[in-house]
DNA sequence: GGTAAAAAAGTTTTT
DNA sequence: CTTTTTTACC
């Protein structure tokens, strides 16, 4: 028997023994599902399938790095197998055959604050007066809505006749718009990705054949997270050999806003009647006492298939459950739990998870000021830095010269005398002739008819000589020619004289981010080394991971540590106080205090504060509702925690202390408040602007001019 | 058209 | 409270 097969029990062992036909693995949390799929990709390598006719995909950047671990360890051919997420797969199928769809191999990804730019764009030029923002706000929303559901830009007509409660007024054209205004820039944002797989897949006979026959075996790990366009897409893979493996757990469905549909593994045997079906019951990541408390808490969902798990390993610890008084308590309590059981738990094995992102600030304060070392996934914060976000735009544009989003950004940046009147009058022109901006500002330039200005001619030839030189040059000293072409440092430091140093650091580690991309791909261009960038969004140093790991439950899915704590287990947190009203939602909001339980091999810790800093105010969250779903004689408590989770001091539905004012409207006479200028009383209203303000006399600061929206009703002068 | 000061907005989760 | 956008003035 192969090495490979002596660490599996007898219904693993089937399932990666399982050659031909689809397969649905159906199973609890650490049963050992990804050690099925990886176990499986390295035995079709060693009874003679090729690395590169396996497929492996995943849901996020995170468990795919993870299961392409697993993999090599088990078998270095592995490293030629695409194991992956639905989006990377998805741009590298699109990077050979975009041809078809008329778009240029290099396009750009867009990103959330690239969509954004985009949508300002086109609202702005459709509707050119009214409230942008919140169009924009809620075109943004609407898109992502019908993109995720799978409606092309050629079914939004009839799904807005089908559905006209789903589509803003608008919403038709909008979606045209951008769409176009994509096309334009040779770009696709994340849903396109999948969307234009899709729409190759479905009409364009060449392409099916050629991807249909690349792949002998599928295997989709987190099955229950996938959306209907991903289901399509496999479907089609898969359609040829039909050798479809998919692996999930409908208790880790955690992703219902993304699309994500559970009956996809549910109901796997209707798209594939007399599929093989498999269930795992044996956990053999956690102790008894967690896989107890992780069960018994998501038995109280009602939507949800029956399933066993069990342990045959000890009880182990308790749960530990700790109470503090606020966020930064919180966080001092995790640090110093960590460092005073430093000895029996590395660092390496210790994670905190957390709901929000932005939770994580006072913990990495914490952490720091006990000099534990750590590292924060998922954090987006380094590619959204302006700095970064500038030196980006210049290399997306030269690897793709259409993209428009990219041109407005570099546009005046840094400062060369070219301001709104100039960008319209160059708009026009670029509109009127079907050109990308770069391309309309080189025309406008060149045709002596057209005299263009000399401050967006100097631009021109700064762009082409820059594109040349970095197309002719090695990547890695793209950063510098920007640098030093642009002279982008003599323009931070003159704006962010304090900022200089930190910001230049910044860019000197993106620079060093490419560096090091160059020597683990030999041979890769600008192109791949942006769209690794746009996709893989981790930070630019090496990701090895160095001391305790810090990240969200969502992304916590897939991984394991011996030690957890999860932080903020509050109602109002987790449950998040955006699903408190829908039943549904609650129950998404338990599957994740269930996948985050889960991470835990040998024991965790849940903590809560009682109150917590948002931005402007403080707010008071009592424990978690989910406390009284875990058997209390399985948690241990903190003395403070007893108190607090005495059941009839936690009420079901639980009413927030949150500093909203009243309800009503403003009106003369009304007393406000206002963040930045405290009490005050409104005097009238005026247009000012286009947009209505109200006039309030303030007690510490006079009269000024404010909108109704910022202001928080008081109560009402007494005549 | 550039810049500083004032006002508004932002924190659910990810590709 | 911090960051981004808008406005007022040069
Ligand atoms: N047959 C086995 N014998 C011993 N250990 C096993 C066995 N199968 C899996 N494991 C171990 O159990 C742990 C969980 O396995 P794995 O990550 O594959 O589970 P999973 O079902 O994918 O979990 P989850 O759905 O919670 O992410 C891993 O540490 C793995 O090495």
């Amino acid at each position: 028997m192969s090495e490979l097969l002596q660490n599996l029990n007898d219904v693993q062992r089937q399932a990666v023994l399982h050659r031909n036909g689809p397969v649905v693995v159906f199973a609890g949390a650490g049963s050992g599902k990804t050690r099925i799929i990886t176990t499986r990709i390295a035995y079709l390598i060693e009874t003679g399938v090729l690395p590169w006719e396996i497929l492996a995909v995943t849901f996020t950047n995170k468990a795919a790095g993870e299961m392409r671990e697993r993999a090599l360890h088990m078998a270095p051919e592995t490293k030629r197998t695409m194991i992956t997420t639905f989006h990377s797969a998805s741009a590298r199928w699109l990077r050979e055959f975009a041809g078809e769809l008329g778009y240029e191999p290099n396009y750009s990804i867009y990103d959330d604050q690239d969509v954004t730019r985009a949508l300002k764009h086109i609202v702005k030029q459709l509707m050119p007066k009214g409230e942008i923002p919140t169009i924009v706000a809620d075109m943004k929303h609407f898109l992502h809505h019908v993109k995720t559901a799978g409606v092309f830009v050629s079914e939004i007509e009839a799904y807005a006749q089908q559905y006209p409660a789903q589509v803003p007024t608008g919403g038709v054209q909008i979606y045209r718009a951008y769409q176009e205004f994509l096309a334009q820039s040779n770009a696709m944002d994340f849903n396109d990705l999948l969307l234009n797989v899709l729409l190759l897949l479905r009409k364009n006979e060449r392409v099916k054949s050629i991807l249909g026959a690349r792949y002998q075996y599928i295997m989709v790990d987190e099955f229950q997270d996938t959306n209907r366009t991903q289901f399509e897409i496999i479907q089609h893979l898969a359609e040829r050999h039909q050798n479809l493996m998919v692996v999930g757990d409908d208790d880790q469905s955690i992703y219902s806003w993304r699309g994500a549909t559970p009956s996809n593994i549910i109901d796997f045997d209707r798209t594939y009647p007399g599929a093989t079906r498999i269930a795992l019951e044996e956990n053999y990541r956690c102790t008894g006492n967690i896989v107890a408390a992780a069960s018994k808490l998501v038995s109280y969902n009602k939507k949800r298939a029956a399933k066993t798990l069990f342990t045959n390993a000890p009880a182990g610890e308790l749960i530990e459950v700790h109470l503090e008084v606020d966020g930064e308590m919180e966080a001092h309590w995790i640090a110093e739990e960590i460092y005073a059981a430093r000895n029996t738990y590395d660092f390496e094995d210790v994670a905190i998870f957390y709901r929000t992102n932005a939770q994580s600030r006072s913990l990495e304060e914490a952490l720091l000021r006990r000099r534990i070392p750590y590292t924060l996934y998922g954090s987006l914060e380094f590619y959204e830095r302006l700095e970064i976000k500038d030196i980006l735009a210049y290399l997306r544009l030269f690897a793709n010269p259409s993209d428009d989003v990219s041109f407005l950004r570099i546009y005046n940046v840094p400062t060369r005398g070219l301001g709104d009147k100039a960008l319209e009058t160059l708009q026009v022109f670029a509109t009127s002739r079907g050109l990308s901006l770069w391309k309309a500002a080189e025309v406008s330039v060149t045709d002596p008819a057209l005299k263009g200005s000399p401050k967006l001619r100097y631009l021109v030839d700064l762009l082409k000589a820059m594109r040349t030189e970095i197309l002719e040059s090695p990547i890695n000293e793209a950063v510098k020619t920007v640098l030093e072409a642009t002279e982008y440092p003599a323009y931070l430091k003159k704006k962010y004289p304090d900022q200089y140093a930190d910001k230049m650091d910044n860019i000197q580690e993106l620079a060093a981010g490419i560096i090091e991309y160059e020597a683990k791909n030999e041979g890769a261009s600008l192109a791949d080394w942006i769209e690794t960038v746009s996709l893989v969004r981790e930070d630019a140093k090496g990701q090895v991971t160095k001391g305790v790991s810090m990240m969200t439950l969502h992304m916590a899915k897939g991984l394991e540590f011996p030690r957890v704590f999860i932080a903020g287990v509050e109602d109002g947190l987790l449950p998040h106080k955006n699903s408190v009203e829908d039943m549904a939602a609650v129950e998404e909001e338990r599957r994740l205090l269930y996948v985050g339980i889960t991470r835990a091999k040998s024991k965790i810790s849940l903590t809560c504060a009682k109150r917590r800093r948002n931005f402007n105010n403080e707010m008071a969250h009592p424990p978690s509702r989910f406390f009284q779903e875990i058997p209390a004689e399985l948690m241990a408590l903190s003395f403070k925690a007893q108190e607090a989770l005495q059941p009839e001091k936690t009420p079901v539905m639980v009413s927030y202390e949150y500093d909203e004012g009243l309800e009503g409207t403003i009106e003369e006479g009304s007393q406000v408040f206002h963040p930045t200028y405290g009490k005050g009383t409104v005097h009238g209203f005026d247009v000012h602007l286009g947009s209505r303000k109200a006039v309030v006399n303030f007690r510490d600061f006079g009269y000024r001019k404010i909108r109704p929206s910022q202001l928080q009703l008081r109560g009402y002068a007494l005549d």
